[in-house]
DNA sequence: TATTTAAGCTAATACCATTAGTTTTTGTGG
DNA sequence: CCACAAAAACTAATGGTATTAGCTTAAATA
């Protein structure tokens, strides 16, 4: 059946992404995964450390759509505008995949160059867009806290069905950004 | 060494959040849960359909807990103070009992009446709390996902260490609020 | 006190990750 | 073209997990 399944690292953790997007992050096994790809679990091993160095990788990856939907979505756009663009890629990414997006939040364990380099990726794409509201030192720090905390929750939360009414979350979405953007004075240290 | 343990499902779900909060919450197993008991495993399913079960429970437990904490500290006031007062309740919860915090999002499978209600009485809580700022019926739905998300958001990631710098954690929460708050017109349906 | 019920137990099954050691394919140097 | 070395697959085995079945015995009750 196999002569060679012509596996690298790059094709598992795609795959194992689909799983993750598909039937649920739970579902992403060395068995499930080495399934999927035709091939028994051990050999999985010539590619990739085990179970957790998938999770990192998955991390990884997903870290790294994240980052160029973000990217693209406000890329020549400032102030409101872009916050409301990127956010919504925050949101619609995580909502395409939903199995990816998980895994870009549970892989802390030992620290890991790469993924440190992902996630600072990010962070700068919101620093910057943050830049323009002119909010001092800290006050861009906290500031950069807080669009992080609503993207996330709400990414989340809609994710695991947490907003059980019919009225749209879109809509939802872009009052909590503008609402937040609107007092966005409070983050200043005075 | 047991003539009989005197379990019920109770003693169970406690010593189980213990395990989520100090283990973390990949570590309540039924085997560990079992050895911390001082009993074999299959004992518990005596008191406990099987491990989902175990954590849709956990889900109960954690959402009244964290009831009882936003309501006592919101109790009496009305307005910022409220709002503040349960956010900080909130985020407060969740690091006190990071684990147990962590299962009342991890349990949808299939529907609960119990764990419904745990929920809904939450969102009632937020609710009561926006109710101050005549934001109209759609608007006040939409306030509400955004309070939750904004404490969620928060919780889990200060939860995964997604706050990496030194400045204080409280002082970005409360200000965060604060911006929403003062911007929460934005919320009105127009 | 006799009996029933429920809580514990052991044994067994099935699935998972991981390691060790083996086979086989593939690419490369002569 | 052939030999050989490296890499990628494999099988077999170990130890951990949840769960089920069936047994034993303690506790409650009639």
């Amino acid at each position: 059946m196999s002569p060679r399944a012509g596996l690298d690292r790059r094709t598992l953790v795609i795959a194992a992404a689909e799983i993750a997007d598909h039937e649920g992050i739970e579902a992403v096994t060395l068995a499930a995964l080495a399934k999927k790809l035709g091939v028994r679990s051990p050999s999985l091993y010539n590619h990739i450390n085990g179970l957790q160095e998938l999770r990192t990788q998955l991390a990884i990856y997903g870290l790294s759509e994240l980052s160029n939907a973000m990217n693209n979505a406000a890329n020549g756009f400032s102030g409101d505008v872009a916050v409301q663009a990127m956010g919504r890629a925050y949101v619609d990414f995580a909502r395409s995949r939903p199995g990816l997006y998980e895994t870009t939040l549970r892989a802390p364990e030992q620290a890991n160059m790469e993924l440190e380099k992902a996630s600072d990726h990010i962070l700068k794409l919101i620093i910057d867009v943050m830049k323009d509201y002119h909010l001092g030192e800290e006050g861009e720090i906290h500031a950069v806290r807080g669009l992080r905390s609503i993207l996330h929750g709400f990414a989340s939360l809609e994710q695991k069905g947490g907003f059980g009414m019919a009225l749209d979350t879109n809509v939802s979405l872009s009052r909590l950004i503008s609402s937040y953007i609107a007092g966005i004075g409070n983050m200043k240290s005075k």
